[in-house]
DNA sequence: ATAATCGGTTCGGATATTGAAACAAAATCG
DNA sequence: CGATTTTGTTTCAATATCCGAACCGATTAT
């Protein structure tokens, strides 16, 4: 059903930018079993929209400067501020912190430190996640403006995750309201059994 | 000569991903003047892909998780740690600092602050520039070791970017030795007449 | 010197892609 | 609330587009 050549293009353009270090041509076919020619014609399209770059020398292929320009949404800008208290957080409680953005109806890990321990709770890095749960989630949806927070409540479909999960709606407003009040969020087995989460907002824009 | 279909994915990719808000198909498709069959296509092709995503209640697109997958090269790192003390550096002189990466014969902006000053050196995130050139590219080439210093620079095709361009191999290698001894660089009306940059390497790894 | 690789090119045939039009589902309006 | 506009999705025949086997020349390895 999707366009086949579009595909492939995708699968090359994270097999390139994947790579630690610039690679070649027939290496790239090789590995993801397409034509040599195939492979070049889409490299040379990658190029040309400047989300690959060509080592004029080597004739290996790496990331290009367009890769930038699609990163508009992913708030660097945040990351930065934040990486070093997200690093404080981890060195004083030795768990995964992360920092959360919301997307329409999903929120997102735009940073993530994970603990070393062997049990640990691993957030990846973009993931999306119903706005709604757990702990982060409560988070972000207390702080709203009342009318915003009931308009997406409404849209919630409440999903059964783990046997704790709250997924009345009336007792979920209950808990955000809670939330709001003391300022943070606690979350016991909402995502997963034995998980227990713990989110604050940052409210300035 | 390039494969139009992919083409088309990347215009619509870049459009979707610098918009603020999540775009739905028709603007998308009037705007780039694409058949909306075509776009729908693509985009679900690219949100496939996880390039992008679809607001499942809005049905619009905007930037899914898979961009992440493509900053691997975009050592995001350096950025958190660099950011503040380019700010204390802006701060400080108020002039436009920039943290430059190698990246085979060019030189990249990885992070990039900018003076207010209504006369300021521009400098574009994510540009790639000759390795040589400036301030920054006789730090990246100085430090190297000796061998692979020699080995870029007799891949160098000086251009006349200004009337000081230095375009002498003999003496830009007695610049670059100058530059090792006194630990920095220091580039005047090389890269645009009127501008003076200074550059100092960080060297570890 | 010869063989093996590598990046890149060519071209006819196969098919994946296109886009007009019809359809469906929302959103907006009166 | 029913009518109208806007938006998203599907269909299908026509063909422009893309594919890939074979080929080329340059570089590297034997």
């Amino acid at each position: 059903m999707p366009l086949q050549t579009v595909k492939r293009a995708i699968e090359v353009l994270y097999f390139v930018c994947e790579k630690d270090n610039p690679i070649g041509l027939t290496q790239i076919s090789r590995s993801l079993r397409l034509d040599k020619a195939t492979t070049l014609r889409i490299l040379s399209t990658l190029v040309e929209g400047e989300l690959l770059k060509q080592d004029a020398r080597t004739r290996r292929y790496y990331n290009g400067p367009g890769i930038l320009r699609l990163n508009h949404y992913w708030r660097h800008d945040l990351r930065g501020v934040c990486q070093p208290h997200l690093r404080t957080l981890l060195n004083r409680f030795d768990e995964t912190v992360c920092l959360i953005e919301p997307r329409g109806l999903d929120r997102i890990c735009i940073e993530v430190m994970e603990t070393r321990k062997e049990l640990r709770v691993v957030a990846e890095l973009g993931r999306a996640q119903p706005i709604y749960s757990g702990a982060s989630g409560r988070v972000l949806l207390a702080f709203l403006p009342e009318k915003e927070m009931i308009d997406i409540v409404d849209q919630i479909e409440f999903l059964v995750l783990t046997p704790q999960s709250v997924i009345n709606r009336k007792q979920y407003l209950d808990e955000l309201s809670l939330v709001r009040n003391q300022g943070y969020a606690y979350a016991v087995d909402q995502v997963n059994v034995g998980s227990t989460g713990i989110s604050a907002p940052i409210l300035d824009k």
